[in-house]
Formats: C-alpha cells, structure tokens, sequence
DNA sequence: TGTCATTGTTTAAAAGTTTAATAGTTCACA
DNA sequence: TGTGAACTATTAAACTTTTAAACAATGACA
C-alpha cells in the first residue's frame, strides 16, 4: 500500500466522524447497544436517512452491527473511536474557550 | 448553545480530519513548525490549494499559525490533535487487519 | 398457513457541500 | 516601485446528504 492510499483511507474513517448525526450515534453508543428505532428516538429524522448513515459508519468500521432477530444492535468498533471523538470535542471547547477570552477583551 | 448546535460544531471540527491531504499536513506537523513552501515540498499539489486547506484547518483550530514576515508558521493547535488521528489510525489498521483475516480464513 | 406490524435496507432524484484549479489580489521588503 | 510569496475569490466538477417510496426479512398469532 501506497502511503497516499494510506492517508486516503485514514481521512476516510475520519471522515466518518464528520457529521452531526454521526456525533450524536456515537455519543449514544458510548453507552449501550442500540437498535435503529432506539437512535431513531435520541436523533430525531427519517429512519432511512439514519440506516443510511449507521451503513455508512459501519463500512468505514466505526460500528459493529449484531443481527438479533428482527432488530439489528449497532455498537462503537472499539473505545478508541469514543476516545478520538472526545479528544476533538475538546479541541473544540478550547477553541470556544480562547474565543470567549477574545471577546471579553474587547 | 443547543446540544444539536453542539453536535454541529463538533462535526464541523472532525470534518477538518477527513481530508487526505489535511491528515498529511497534521502527519507533518506533529514534529515542527512549517511554512507552505516545506509542506508543499512534503504533500505536492498547487500551493493555492495547499493554502485552502492550511486556512480551513486554522479557522477549525485544528492548526494555529504565526506570521514572520513572509512566511507564516503552522504548527498543530494542540497535541489532542495528533492523538486523535493516531486513535482513528489505529482504528484503521485494526480493520485492516480484520479484513485481512477473513481474507485468509477463505 | 396467511396476515399483520415491526424493523431495516435499497433506490433514485433533488438539494446541498466540498474540492481543485485558475486568475487575481495583497503583503513584505529590497 | 518591482518582485516573489502567500492568500482570496470564483467556478465547475465531484461528492455527500436528504427525502420519499418501494422492498425485504422477521416474528406474532389467529
């Protein structure tokens, strides 16, 4: 493997992370399994809108999906994809820190 | 701020990883401080774009910059950064592997 | 077995966003 | 003022997301 392809494919599973929706899944997965109707619950929206993005968080291996009988329990890939996850959010609390600092200056 | 605005802006902030180009420049600047000329001998490309996406990722605070005179220094904005895309690496490489393994079991 | 509700996936079109490349502008400084 | 480096604006193409409808699989139960 190329190291170009290495770097595509990484942006790729991070790019899994880009999105609010996908946020929000991840933050209820941290806890529990879920099923769609239960996520369906927590997100609000189409369900086929959010079967499309569970697939899409799947394939790029951020989920494990677990068939039981008619419902499908979708759950994190592994703790490191709620550590990342947590580590950008404070990425972005500091820069909302630092922000709120400038503007207290003025 | 709503918790949805929330999800939002920490998407917005994982959508700054999800670039291969962005991921090279953070592989890069983990170890020193850089101006466009040294990122571009290390990523290729136009430096037009290569300015886009060094832009885009200090208005997202995954970078921070600092102007000297004609060059301007970007550097990582915090080392959150980096431990969260080596996280999402080894996610990767863990699925890689995975795949890897089924291959064989065939 | 046949029917029904529930769950989840697929598809396709429209709407929206991101990207690369170009051309043009600003900036630092000799 | 001229030069080269960095940045910005613009645009078309590529990609992602949303929506809605159709489809498929499962289990309950008369």
């Amino acid at each position: 493997m190329t190291e170009r392809r290495f770097f595509e494919l990484h942006a790729d599973v991070c790019k899994a992370l880009g999105h609010p929706l996908r946020i929000e899944v991840i933050d209820a997965a941290k806890k529990k399994n879920f099923a769609l109707p239960t996520f369906l619950k927590i997100t609000g929206g189409l369900k086929s809108n959010l079967s499309q993005h569970l697939s899409l968080m799947t394939k790029k291996g951020i989920l494990k999906s677990r068939r039981d009988g008619q419902s499908t329990y979708f759950s994190l890939s592994s703790n490191k994809v709620a550590q990342a996850c947590r580590l950008m959010r404070e990425v972005l609390i500091d820069n909302l820190k630092k922000n709120q600092k400038l503007i207290e200056k003025l």
